[in-house]
DNA sequence: CTAGGATCCTGTCAGC
DNA sequence: TGCTGACAGGATCCTA
């Protein structure tokens, strides 16, 4: 669920609440989960590669958090408000803990909820030297403000015969996209989503890297997609889908530019919202 | 090596 | 009401 401005998002939330907190406890409610040894120690800084969540501890072990689908992440402190992001349900963060329930990290102030509904999320313990050889981590490609609009136009051509949309969302060959920003970054180029890598010229890869780095720059500007049922200590709340949406999960609603209606397809297995005027499948 | 589909898991919703 | 299948903001594994 969560992609790259989320976690972003999540990342500069909870640095507000547990920078300097001792961890002292893990709760392991499914195994699954929970990948290594639990550990304590009190967290110096929180990090993200691409969609991956990095809490080092001042022992030399960092956990590394994935939320994939469904995760959340909810701090729980008796005295402050909840604050609480990831994957958008109010009835998750109702009563903590509930059933999607997997780890709570106990801090000497406060708990921290790891919840996610279809479990392949997980929390991992790993030394901090060793995050950047973890084979998720080290295997991600370059995020779209890092990457020259030379190198992602080879990157396309080297995935000449997969269609564009599922060459974005690959991780290992641009780093940072979901289902929702993909669609709204093809939106912006005027690509259709099945088109093939192959056919994209050096001007439309161009828009494309552009359109990838705005819609996530908006997306984090905004706190994430995060809908309102959030309840965030920070005052803020994430209205990306809201505010800027073009297509995503828009079908059957006017497009913004041509007034044609979004129709919902299929492409690389996934949902995928176009509007069929401004996006010709050339 | 690439590309596509199945798979992990739980929950919800549309359609019969 | 009860069942069934489709689908879900991700990534990996297996096959050809």
């Amino acid at each position: 669920m969560p992609e790259l401005p989320e976690v972003e998002t999540i990342r500069r939330g909870l640095s507000n609440f547990i920078i300097e907190k001792k961890l002292k406890n893990s709760v392991i409610l499914c195994e699954k989960s929970f990948i290594g040894k639990p550990t304590t120690g009190t967290v110096k800084n929180i990090r993200r590669f691409g969609k991956a969540l990095i809490i080092d501890l001042d022992n030399n072990f960092s956990l590394m958090v994935h939320l994939r689908m469904t995760g959340q992440l909810i701090y729980d402190d008796k005295t402050a408000e909840r604050y609480a992001a990831g994957h958008p349900s109010d009835n998750f963060i109702a009563n903590l803990p509930n059933r999607q329930t997997r780890v709570i990290l106990e801090f000497d102030s406060g708990k921290l909820y790891f919840n996610d509904q279809r479990k392949f999320g997980f929390i991992k313990v790993l030394p901090t030297k060793e995050i950047e050889n973890d084979n998720f981590i080290k295997k991600l490609a370059p995020e779209p403000w890092k990457m020259s609009a030379a190198d992602f136009y080879k990157r396309l051509q080297k995935h000449k015969n997969s269609c564009i949309k599922a060459t974005i969302l690959d991780q290992t060959i641009i780093c940072g996209l979901g289902n929702i920003y993909a669609d709204e970054a093809l939106f912006l180029s005027h690509i259709h989503p099945a088109r093939k890598s192959g056919s994209i010229s050096k001007t439309e890869a161009d828009l494309l890297l552009k359109s990838a780095r705005k819609v996530m720059d908006r997306s984090i500007a905004s706190g994430g997609s995060t809908m309102a049922t959030y309840v965030k200590a920070d005052g803020t709340t994430g209205d990306y889908l809201e505010k800027f949406a073009q297509v995503f999960r828009r079908e059957g609603k006017k497009c913004s530019l041509c007034g044609e209606k979004i129709v919902k397809i299929k492409v690389a297995g996934r949902g995928t919202h176009i509007c069929p005027h401004c996006q010709e499948l050339k």
